[in-house]
RNA sequence: GCGGGUGUGGUGAAAUUGGUAGACACGCUAGACUUAGGAUCUAGUGCUGCGAGGCUUGGGGGUUCGAGUCCCUCCACCCGCACCA
C-alpha cells in the first residue's frame, strides 16, 4: 500500500469538519494558551508559498500545545477593509465588497488545504458590520476620553468637564495646543462651540487641521507609516504635506507608556528598538530667546542644556511661524528666495542630497544669560516638525553646527577645552567645561543640570521630553473602511449613540473622490443630509483590536465579554513579519492600553511574545538572448569564448547582445534547466528562437532571488505543490527550509528530501505489497533510544520554535528505525502523535490504523487528548550525554607530568581509565581534578 | 552617521550553549534494478595529499587543557532609522 496523501488528506480534512474537532470553548478546566497569526490582507492575487510559513508555524504550536492539555485559542480571520482592497477593485473594475468576499473565499480554500486547526467558527472579517460596529464603539471610547497626565491613564472626557467646571485646566494642560488656559468663570463664559473645541484638543481621538501626507494619486492622507521614503507604501506614488482638517489618535499621549511597556514583553531586541526609535524620546531643555530690538522671541529645545554658553547661532526652520516677522528689510529678499528654493525640493531631494544651505534673517537672538547677541539663521536642516522647529546651534559640540558655522564663517566659540581640536565638533560628554561663566568647571550632566535650575528661577526655561512620534492620521477620504459615528451640527462634531452603531457604510456604484478633499461619501446625499463625518477610518482600525474579538467573535452586546477577555488574556504568542514594527503594533498596543485604562479589558499589553518570520523569496530564472541572431545562450556559458564554427552555426554576428535578459516562468524550469518545449509554448513570440545547448543538451538558466511577484514570473503557488505532494510534505518543508525569522527564497527543488521522508516514514507502517506490518512485539534497547532521544530532541525543538532542526530529527529518527528494521507498535505508535503537529494529515491516517476503528471523532477526537497522556517518559538511562566531565581532586603538579598519560588514553576508555591509575600513582594518590571525556575518549586532563 | 543583526562545504543549514565542526537535506559522482526514467536502492562527497597525515567555521590577535561558540580589533554583507537639535 503506497502513501497516497491525496485520499488521506482527502478524509482526514472530512473528518476533522464532520467532528469539529477544532472547535475551541471559552469554558474550560484545562490552562489556556492564545496563539495568534497576523491576519492576512486577502489581495487579488492569492496566497503564495511565502504567505503561509509563519501560519504554519503557529499551527504546529498550537497543535503541540493543545497534546499538551492547553485550551488553544489559534483564530484565523480577515482584515479587509483598506486601501489596497479598495485599489484592487477599482483597477479591476469591480466594487470591493464583491472583490473582497471573492478573494477571502479564495483564501479560505487555500488556507484549508494546508490543514490549519483553526476555529472556523471564529473567523472575523474587519469589513463586516457586526465587526465593525464595535470598532466604530471603540473609536467613541477614545473619542470621549482624554489622557489625564497625572495618572497617566485614560479618563472619561466628562470628567474633564466637571474639573474644567470646577477649577478651569490650570492641573490639565492641553495637550493638543499648549497656549489654551482659562479657570472655571471663563470656562463658563465660553460658547458650546469653544467649548467643544478645547475638548477636541483633549480628546485621544479628535480631529483638528494639521499638515498630512496627501498622496494625490491615492486620492488620500496617508499615516507616517504609511510614507516609506517620501513615497506612499502602496503603490510608490509621491507624497505631499497638505495642511487638512483629519482625524488623529493622540498617541503621543501615550508615547511614555509605549516605551515603557516594552520592558514587559517579550520581542526582539530590533522590534524594541524600531519601536523605541519611532517613538523617538529625548530629554533635554525648552529655553527661551528673545529677539533683539523686537517683541518676539522663539523656544528651542535641546538635549544639551549645558551647552548654552557655547551657542554661536541660532537656526529656525524655513516654515517657521517667526521667520517673516523678524526678518529685517534688508535680508527678506533673500529669506524669501531660500523659502522658495526649500519648497522647490522634493522630500526625496533633501534626504537624497544633503546640501548645507542657509540664509541669514539679519535679525538677532539675546542670549538669556549673558546677553549676548546671537545670529537668527534659517535652513532646511532645522525641521519644522520636530521639537520647537528652531535650535540653538553650538558648533564646537554638534557636527552639523559645526560644518555649518565653517560654511557661513560664523565664529566658533570653545566651551569644550583642549578636547576640541577646531576641526571638527566634540559631541561627547566627557569633558569640563570653560569659558561658561557659573558652570565653568561642571561637568556637563551637573552642568545641564544647574542650568535648568536657573532657567526655572528667572522663567525663560525648563527641563523638557520631547517625542519624534507624531500623533496618528486617522482619516482616510475614501470609500472601503468604517464610517465614523460622528455628525456634524455647527462645526461641533457629535458622537452617535451605541444604539444608533453600527453607522452602516452604505453602497454605492461609484466610489470616486469627493469634493474639496473629502471623500467619496460626501457624493451621497443622504449622507450629507445627515450630516454625517465623510472621511472613514484607515486600514488599521481594524486591526487595533481583532485579537479581542476573536475571544467571543459573536457577541452582540458588547465587542468581547469580559469573562471571555479575561480567561484568554493576552496573546501568548503572535507571530507575523517585522512590517507591523511601527504601524499595527504600536496602534494595537495603544487601543490596548486605552481599552484598559477604561475598564473594558484587564491586561494592557495585547502580546505578551512576538514572534517574526522572515520572508520567503521568490528565485527567480532568468535566460538570455542575442538580440539580433535570436539564439538563447546558456547562462553557464555567457562568460566562454564560442567558437567561430559555433557562432556562425548560430548566426551570431557578435555577442554583445546577449545581455537582453528576460524573466521565464519558474513553472517552466527545472532547477536550472529550461524546459524549452515548455517556454515556446508559454512565449509564441520565441517560437522560432534558436537555444545554444551545452554537451549534455541542457540549457541552464540563471537564478537571482527577488521578491516573489507576478511580474517576475516567479510565483509558486502552494495549491500546486499541494497536488503535487500534499499538505504534509509542503508544510515540513516550509519549516525544513530554514530558521523560521530569516528570509530566504523557495527552492521547489528541495522538496523531494521530505516527501521522500514521508514516504519512508509511511512505509515504517506499511509495505507497498503486504500492507499493514505493524508487529507487537517488546521493543529493543536500541529502538528506545532512538525513539527517546528523537521525543526530548523534538520536544526542545519545537519548544523554541526551531521547527528546521525538529524535521531533521524526524528524519535521522526514520532513518535509524529503518536501518533496525523497526515496525513495533510501541516505538512507532508514539511516533504518530510526536508527527501530528507537523504533518497532521498522514498521523490522523495511521492513528485511525493503529487503533483500527477508533478515530479521531471518537471521544472528541482531539489527537493531542490521547498524546500527551501516553508519552513515554524520557529517562536517564537513555541520555545520549556523550561528554561527561569526572571531577577529581589534586594539587599543585604541572601538565607535563601526566601527558605521557595523556598520549597513552587516546585510544578507549578502557586505556583512559588506565591512565588515570596511573597518573594517580605517579601523583601519590592525588588525581587531576578534571578528567575529560568526549564520546568515550579521553580528551584532557585538567589539575 | 546611529541602532540591530549575520558571516560555517557547491547550496539550505546543524552543533546538547566552551568539548570529535559540517548532523539532516538538496546538488553532484559512481554503481544496482529497470524497455526507460526526473521512480527506487547502495556507496562516496569540506579542502589537500597516492598515503600516514595536514589544513579548515570572514581576517588578525587574546583567554583556555580545549574556541564556530567568550574577549579585543579589523573586514564584508543584510535590516531598521536617518539633517531628531
Amino acid at each position: 500500500m503506497e502513501y497516497n496523501f491525496q485520499r488521506i488528506e482527502r478524509e482526514a480534512k472530512i473528518k476533522w469538519k464532520e467532528n469539529g474537532v477544532y472547535k475551541v470553548s471559552n469554558n474550560s478546566d484545562k490552562p489556556k494558551f492564545y496563539i495568534l497569526d497576523m491576519f492576512p490582507y486577502p489581495s487579488g492575487a492569492g496566497l503564495h508559498v511565502g504567505h503561509p510559513l509563519g501560519y504554519i508555524a503557529s499551527d504546529i504550536y498550537a497543535r503541540y500545545k493543545r497534546m499538551q492539555g492547553f485550551n488553544v485559542l489559534h483564530p484565523m480571520g480577515f482584515d479587509a477593509f483598506g486601501l489596497p482592497a479598495e485599489q484592487y477593485a477599482i483597477e479591476t473594475g469591480q466594487h470591493p465588497v464583491d472583490t473582497t468576499k471573492k478573494n477571502i473565499v479564495r483564501y479560505h480554500e487555500q488556507l484549508d488545504n494546508i490543514g490549519f486547526c483553526y476555529d472556523w467558527e471564529r473567523e472575523i472579517w474587519t469589513s463586516n458590520k457586526k465587526y465593525y460596529k464595535w470598532t466604530q464603539w471603540i473609536f467613541l471610547q477614545l473619542f470621549n476620553s482624554f489622557l489625564d497626565r497625572k495618572l497617566q491613564k485614560a479618563v472619561p472626557i466628562s470628567i474633564l468637564i466637571e474639573t474644567f467646571e470646577k477649577e478651569g485646566n490650570i492641573h490639565h494642560p492641553c495637550p493638543g495646543d499648549s497656549s489654551v488656559h482659562f479657570d472655571e468663570f471663563v470656562w463658563k463664559t465660553f460658547t458650546e462651540k469653544e467649548q467643544q473645541d478645547i475638548l477636541m484638543n483633549y480628546r485621544l481621538a479628535f480631529c483638528g487641521y494639521g499638515e498630512v501626507n496627501w498622496c494625490e494619486a491615492l486620492g488620500t492622507v496617508l499615516a507616517n507609516d504609511e510614507v516609506v521614503n517620501g513615497v506612499s507604501e502602496r503603490g510608490g506614488h509621491p507624497v505631499i504635506k497638505k495642511k487638512l482638517r483629519q482625524w488623529y489618535l493622540r498617541i503621543t499621549e501615550y508615547a511614555d507608556r509605549l516605551l515603557q511597556g516594552l520592558e514587559t514583553v517579550d520581542f526582539s531586541e530590533a522590534m524594541k528598538e524600531m519601536q523605541r526609535n519611532w517613538i523617538g524620546k529625548s530629554i533635554g531643555a525648552q529655553i527661551r530667546f528673545k529677539v533683539h530690538d523686537s517683541p518676539y522671541s522663539f523656544d528651542v529645545f535641546t538635549t544639551r542644556p549645558d551647552t548654552i554658553f557655547g551657542v554661536d547661532f541660532m537656526v529656525l526652520a524655513p516654515e517657521h511661524e517667526l521667520v517673516m516677522e523678524i526678518a529685517t528689510a534688508e535680508q527678506k529678499e533673500k529669506i524669501e528666495e531660500y523659502i522658495t528654493y526649500v519648497k522647490s525640493r522634493s522630500e526625496r531631494e533633501r534626504m537624497a542630497e544633503k546640501k548645507i544651505s542657509g540664509c541669514f534673517t539679519g535679525a538677532y537672538a539675546i542670549h538669556p544669560f549673558s546677553g549676548k547677541q546671537i545670529q537668527v539663521w534659517i535652513s532646511e536642516y532645522v525641521l519644522a516638525g520636530y521639537g520647537t522647529g528652531a535650535i540653538m546651534a553650538v558648533p564646537c559640540g554638534d557636527e552639523r553646527d559645526h560644518k555649518f558655522a565653517q560654511h557661513f564663517n560664523i565664529p566658533i566659540s570653545n566651551i569644550i577645552g583642549e578636547k576640541y581640536n577646531g576641526e571638527e565638533a566634540y559631541s561627547e560628554k566627557d569633558f569640563t567645561l570653560v569659558n561658561s561663566d557659573f558652570i565653568n568647571g561642571l561637568s556637563p550632566k551637573d552642568a545641564a543640570a544647574r542650568v535648568i535650575e536657573r532657567m526655572l528661577e528667572e522663567g525663560f526655561g525648563e527641563a523638557k521630553v520631547n517625542f519624534k512620534m507624531r500623533d496618528a492620521a486617522f482619516s482616510r477620504q475614501r470609500y472601503w473602511g468604517e464610517p465614523f459615528p460622528i455628525k456634524w451640527e455647527n462645526g461641533i462634531a457629535y458622537p452617535l449613540s451605541e444604539n444608533d452603531l453600527p453607522l452602516e457604510l452604505p453602497h454605492v456604484d461609484k466610489y470616486g473622490p469627493g469634493p474639496d478633499g473629502e471623500g467619496p461619501l460626501a457624493n451621497i446625499e443622504d449622507w450629507k443630509a445627515n450630516h454625517y463625518e465623510t472621511n472613514t477610518m484607515p486600514g488599521y482600525a481594524g486591526s487595533s483590536w481583532y485579537f479581542l474579538r476573536y475571544m467571543d467573535p459573536n457577541n452582540e452586546h458588547t465587542f468581547a465579554d469580559r469573562a471571555a477577555t479575561d480567561y484568554w488574556n493576552q496573546v501568548d504568542i503572535y507571530i507575523g513579519g517585522t512590517e507591523h514594527a511601527v504601524g499595527h503594533l504600536l496602534y494595537s498596543r495603544m487601543w490596548t492600553k486605552a481599552l484598559y485604562d477604561l475598564g473594558h479589558i484587564g491586561f494592557d499589553e495585547p502580546f505578551k511574545k512576538l514572534v517574526n518570520q522572515g520572508m520567503i523569496q521568490g528565485s527567480s530564472r532568468i535566460i538570455y538572448r542575442d538580440r539580433e541572431s535570436n539564439v538563447f545562450i546558456p547562462f553557464n556559458r555567457i562568460h566562454d569564448e564560442f567558437t567561430l564554427e559555433e557562432l556562425e552555426g548560430l548566426g551570431v554576428k557578435s555577442i554583445d547582445g546577449w545581455a537582453d535578459g528576460m524573466h521565464v516562468d519558474v513553472n517552466l524550469v527545472d532547477g536550472l534547466e529550461l524546459d524549452i518545449d515548455a517556454f515556446r509554448k508559454w512565449r509564441p513570440d520565441f517560437a522560432n528562437s534558436k537555444f545554444l545547448l551545452n554537451e549534455n543538451g541542457k540549457f541552464l538558466c540563471e537564478a537571482v532571488v527577488e521578491k516573489m511577484s507576478k511580474s517576475k514570473y516567479n510565483v509558486v503557488n502552494p495549491d500546486d505543490i499541494i497536488t503535487q505532494y500534499g499538505a504534509d510534505t509542503f508544510r515540513m518543508y516550509e519549516m525544513f527550509l530554514g530558521p523560521l525569522d530569516v528570509s530566504k527564497p523557495w527552492d521547489t527543488k528541495g522538496i523531494e528530501g521530505v516527501h521522500r521522508f514521508l514516504r519512508k516514514f509511511w512505509r515504517l507502517y506499511h509495505d507497498d505489497a503486504k500492507g499493514w506490518i505493524v508487529t507487537e512485539e517488546d521493543a529493543s534497547e536500541a529502538e528506545l533510544k532512538a525513539l527517546h532521544k528523537t521525543i526530548k530532541k523534538i520536544e526542545q525543538d519545537t519548544e523554541r520554535f526551531s521547527f528546521n532542526t525538529a524535521v531533521s530529527q524526524f528524519m535521522i529518527a526514520v532513518n535509524e528505525l529503518t536501518d533496525l528494521n523497526c515496525h513495533k507498535r510501541s516505538i512507532l505508535t508514539p511516533l504518530v502523535k510526536l508527527i501530528c503537529p507537523y504533518a497532521p494529515h498522514i498521523a490522523e491516517e495511521l492513528w485511525a490504523q493503529l487503533h483500527n476503528s477508533l478515530s479521531f471523532g471518537e471521544g472528541r477526537g482531539e489527537v493531542g487528548s490521547v498524546i500527551t497522556a501516553t508519552f513515554p517518559k524520557w529517562e536517564e538511562k537513555y541520555t545520549t550525554e556523550n561528554s561527561k566531565v569526572y571531577p577529581v581532586a589534586i594539587n599543585g603538579k604541572t601538565r607535563t607530568e601526566l601527558e605521557f598519560a595523556l598520549d597513552a588514553s587516546q585510544q578507549d576508555i578502557e586505556s583512559i581509565v588506565l591512565a588515570n591509575e596511573v597518573v594517580q600513582k605517579w601523583l601519590e594518590g592525588n588525581a587531576p581534578k578534571k578528567i575529560i571525556f568526549v564520546k568515550g575518549k579521553m580528551i584532557n586532563i585538567v589539575l
